[in-house]
DNA sequence: ACAAAAGTGTTCGTCTTACACCCATGC
DNA sequence: GCATGGGTGTAAGACGAACACTTTTGT
């Protein structure tokens, strides 16, 4: 079999979290060429001799760029085309996206090597001057992040271990950036066994009726 | 920037059709070392000087391999791993799952280069052995045609220029592998707008009842 | 007349939404 | 007592599944 010329494969990762009561995304601001100046997703070239798998690979570059210990990043998609990146081969790029939704304060801006400016932009707001499609890629990794906190499928590693039904929908609101009934968002949590209650637990002290304390059931898994 | 050695990057596609009235996804018997002897999806590496974008790439291997001319191609995922494909460098492959579904009789077996044997397997019979990780991406690929005709989305192409409802239902019914109540599926189709009737138009001689001729209505794109 | 497919109406149960209401606590 | 958030009940509506029913043709 002949050698083929192969693409500049990159992982990107659309990091977002909850800042400020806003659902935001950690964008980088370029230090060099092409794009310099121009914000895009935190990124790295996959090393095959360091990567088992594209997940090893996002999780690798998660951790060298942003300081955050694999965070539960999912694959979104994959983009490539001719004129993505001027440094692969005859200017062929090839990225793999991957997204993750994760606590607030679990990513300190200005960590990370090679990086001059990291910053949450929240998702709502209009997003600075992006380089490549990266733009296009965010709003995918936002929306997918959405829909998911809407069917009330919250990303492993986003909920604390324990909380209140009160904390899981200002969460769930922040995320959505609108609000929830009370009364629907507790029915189907229960009805569908998505969260059990520590029986006895309390929380008290907010100066309102004690709150019962919750924790994640795992979801239906495939039995196999 | 230092060169790094990058993966055998691949397109794979997952072509599905109904044959015999039933879902069935078109796989090749592999005539070379890895895996020879073994079934898998057709694909091809990826061409630099060929292919403009991830698209093309698996349009050009379709029409190639299938002789099928540019089909309603969807990406569904990436996947890359050591250990994947052992003619990339450092035995790291790298693949693009696309898929497909075409009209019965749009692909003959047998057609293709360099390809021994050309066959649709039934999605719901036991597929053969199969080569590197292709069984999952097979299974993932009806999931997901099946989820789409499910909620009444068919991927374009699929759908002839001009049907009867009775024709649709049976088509989904073959896809779907389940019977569908008329009168719900016919609600539906027409609630949505999913289908429009040209008024006027009849099919006659089936010994029984003229059936109204219908069009698709093309979904709501992004108006931007 | 009959078989068979086209096409429609009706009922029923489930799920969602909106809203009202009670409960418990610290101040 | 009262403001505030925790927690629950209920009525109204949307939606889909199941089924019965009528209509129209060729034979």
């Amino acid at each position: 079999m002949p050698i083929y010329p192969m693409p500049l494969c990159r992982v990107e990762i659309a990091l977002l979290s909850v800042v400020a009561e806003r659902l935001c995304t950690l964008l980088v601001q370029r230090e060099e060429e092409p794009y310099k100046g121009f914000w895009g997703l935190p990124g790295g070239v996959l090393r095959l001799e360091l990567d088992k798998d594209l997940n090893a690979a996002a999780c690798r570059v998660a951790r060298e760029r942003l300081r955050v210990e694999s965070p539960a990043l999912r694959q979104l998609t994959a983009v490539g085309a001719q004129g993505r990146d001027p440094r692969g081969k005859h200017d062929w790029g090839l990225s793999v996206l991957f997204y993750a939704l994760v606590p607030e304060g679990s990513v300190l801006p200005t960590s990370g090597k090679r990086v001059s400016d990291l910053k949450w932009f929240a998702a709502d707001d209009e997003l600075p001057k992006m380089a490549f499609d990266h733009a296009d890629l965010v709003s995918q990794a936002v929306e997918a992040t959405r829909s998911s906190v809407a069917n009330l499928q919250f990303p492993p590693g986003f909920v604390p271990e324990r909380f209140t039904l009160g904390e899981l929908q200002a969460l769930s609101e922040q995320v959505l950036g609108c609000r929830l009934d009370k009364a629907s968002f507790r029915r189907k949590l229960s009805d569908r066994g998505i969260v059990e209650s520590l029986p006895g637990e309390q929380l008290r002290g907010n100066a309102h009726r004690p709150a019962a304390i919750y924790t994640l059931r795992a979801p239906e898994g495939k039995p196999s």
